[in-house]
DNA sequence: TTCATTTTGAGAATGAATATCACTATAGGA
DNA sequence: TCCTATAGTGATATTCATTCTCAAAATGAA
């Protein structure tokens, strides 16, 4: 499930198999033929390059680890991935869109996000049994108080990578 | 503190008491004098907006409230706010930047922030203890796992507000 | 009143994201 | 295989929230 013995509840990022790579390709081509949608070239890149990536990605990201996808092909198709929900938005902690590949299809389901604030990396986060919980109780708590009806959340925990930090303690 | 009887751990919006005003504009004014900045009569438009509208409010429902007062003004006077510590950023749903006033300065503490994903409406919410322990919990097992110093955390609960599921019960 | 400094605000510039559109690639039928 | 309708591409133009510029106005100290 891409959990390494011992790590909690926060995943490093994990390489999938080959086998998960086809699975992964005929999900995505599988989602785009119901609406209409071919699998190209392209948006193959893409995947690969968010399957590769392993975390949410910024544009320029992509377009590198694409191969040089052009940069409004890239913008097309993650719309077009997304409607199909193959890709999800993460608005970053910076100002820059980052992109993902939806729960499902990226071996780890629900999950969170931590930022760091000094260079913008974001990495995933599995949620515990007890956070979700919480998470549960809140929402019902403002259903009662506001009439909102909440059906997902956004969390993200910020603070400082190793890197960062590292290169702080010049 | 904000909070009307049995309303749970979501509050209403409230309405500053012009006692509570008065505190307000006197603690700018010493967070600004202290980085020798001046309580103009625009920041004071800008600052009485926050605390009028009780939520994260767009640059466009913030010079309205403020009487006029011209974009680019708003804009430079609220980055000035932000790095007194009077004015947060909130990253919307929408792709429209929010401010709101210092969780100090605007008589509740920390709290989280729920989303109408048809709207934009933001409105803020305080956080339960249960919740915050679990916060605490996964910030240290991010910690351990990923290096990563987790200093803070940004809570979304994203749903649907009453006049939205009103108006789409048509 | 000077005069140095800060602030203002109209307009220009920036830049991520989107829209355009002529051209290319592809699927499917003839 | 050849046609042709449709979908996709990518260089370029456009949008628009946000930031920058800078001359004029306001402020405060002397
Ligand atoms: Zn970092
Ligand atoms: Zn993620
Ligand atoms: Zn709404
Ligand atoms: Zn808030």
């Amino acid at each position: 499930m891409g959990s390494a013995p011992g790590s909690g509840y926060a995943d490093q990022v994990v390489r999938p198999s080959p086998a998960e790579d086809r699975e992964l390709h005929g999900q995505v081509a599988l989602l785009l033929s119901t609406r209409d949608q071919r699998y190209t070239a392209q948006r193959r890149q893409i995947v690969r390059a968010l399957a590769k990536l392993g975390r949410p990605a910024t544009i320029g990201e992509l377009v590198e680890a694409a191969n040089g996808v052009p940069l409004s092909t890239a913008y097309r198709n993650l719309s077009i991935l997304g409607e199909a929900n193959v890709v999800r938005r993460v608005g970053g902690a910076d100002g820059f869109t980052r992109f993902e590949l939806a729960e499902q299809l990226s071996g780890q389901h629900h999950h969170h996000h931590v930022v760091c604030e000094s260079c913008g990396l974001v990495i995933d986060a599995a949620a515990s049994p007890a956070l979700e919980a919480a998470l549960a109780e809140t929402a019902r708590a403002i259903a009662k108080a506001n009439g909102f009806d909440v059906t997902e959340h956004r969390l993200e925990l910020v603070g400082r990578c190793t890197s960062c930090r590292d290169a702080a303690a010049s």
